[in-house]
DNA sequence: TTGACAACCGACCGTTCGGTCGTATTTTAC
DNA sequence: GTAAAATACGACCGAACGGTCGGTTGTCAA
């Protein structure tokens, strides 16, 4: 009878992105898996350590086996915001601002673990930007892209739409294709 | 030594913002006020009725004292928009999406409340947008404005950093400009 | 077959949660 | 001046919270 650990991590992911940090309890997440709450003390120490788990293997499905490199940066770059979109959309809230928005300084492992999941995305969204335009613009539409995303989201969360995130997805791509023009096109000039 | 109600529903809104509506308690709210959690109850019949309460405080905050109409639009939808974003900086968090992610179905005051919320600011933002452009348009427009204003805020209060809100509030005032001209332009044409 | 180890559970701890109620105190109205 | 209404409080409730601990069960290698 024994569960998995990712079956724990990704259950409490659920749980953290529907009712947040606080409102998630360890008696939720051992219902929701089938345990009793003082067999989750054996595999987490405590409930903030649940936080760097679910975001790690989110960040692993994102970026995990992602074929980095081997493609045109542009398509590559469509693909991963197309599937961030396509979770987000899904499941109606992003669990990394949840999280964001429920830790503070009393959670400080919690919070350098959301620091450090977005930290990660704006990196991966920049190094496949800066193939095609220069580090500090590439950073931008970057940072630019995840707000757009997430603010889309909220949308999706509270009315149920789902237009806001299709522009969203539509024009970070035209941004992120216009400013590589920009690029070549100075690149030329100079 | 009376306490104002005011007083009581803007520091349930700091509470609410910066712990979300589980993690602020009724006791936190009182001791903040300098009250006993029962004398609340005097006020408020249950947590939840705050919620309302908070969120028509800030749109009357935001929408409630302007001079409607008497300006260009492009001027009052640049100050408007300047004000959320003014808001959204320094409080680091957006108490509306806080509490959009933090409600459920077993809250459905409070999330109809949220929904009031958004829609009141999404039909106030499309009614200036409206004097200068298709409804249609100005709803999009409107909704991606508020979309990127709530992501940006999250940058705010994951890395401090203020520079995407900055660009959100130049993109949107752009994207609406340009929204303008191509309707006058169209009108021209046809 | 047995010993060892990991997985799991029931009972329990102190604390906090949202919420109620009877009562004391202050303000207001007549 | 006095009655009524508004305001505040202390004590209390059952439930839920995060977390601990001693003991039981299941698995598997020797």
């Amino acid at each position: 009878m024994k569960v998995m650990r990712e079956t724990i991590v990704s259950t409490a992911r659920e749980l953290f992105r529907s009712k947040g940090y606080a409102g998630a309890s360890m008696n939720d997440l051992a219902d929701a898996v089938g345990l009793k709450k003082s067999s989750l003390y054996v595999r987490f120490p405590n409930k903030e350590a649940l936080v760097p788990a679910v975001l790690d293997l989110t960040l692993q499905e994102t970026f995990g086996d992602r074929d980095r490199g081997s493609r045109q940066w542009d398509v590559e770059f469509a693909d991963v915001i197309e599937l961030i979109a396509t979770t987000l959309t899904d499941r109606g809230r992003c669990v990394g601002l949840h999280l964001a928005y429920g830790t503070s300084d009393e959670t400080p492992i919690a919070k350098d673990a959301v620091r450090a999941f977005f930290q990660a995305h704006r990196d991966h969204l920049s190094s496949i930007l800066s193939r095609a335009m220069p580090a500090d613009v590439a950073r931008n539409i970057a940072t630019d892209t995840l707000a757009r995303l997430e603010g889309a989201t909220a949308f999706v969360a509270i009315f149920g739409e789902k237009d806001a995130m299709k522009r969203a997805v539509r024009l970070s791509i035209e941004e992120a294709k216009n400013a590589a023009v920009a690029t070549s096109l100075s690149r030329v000039s100079s």
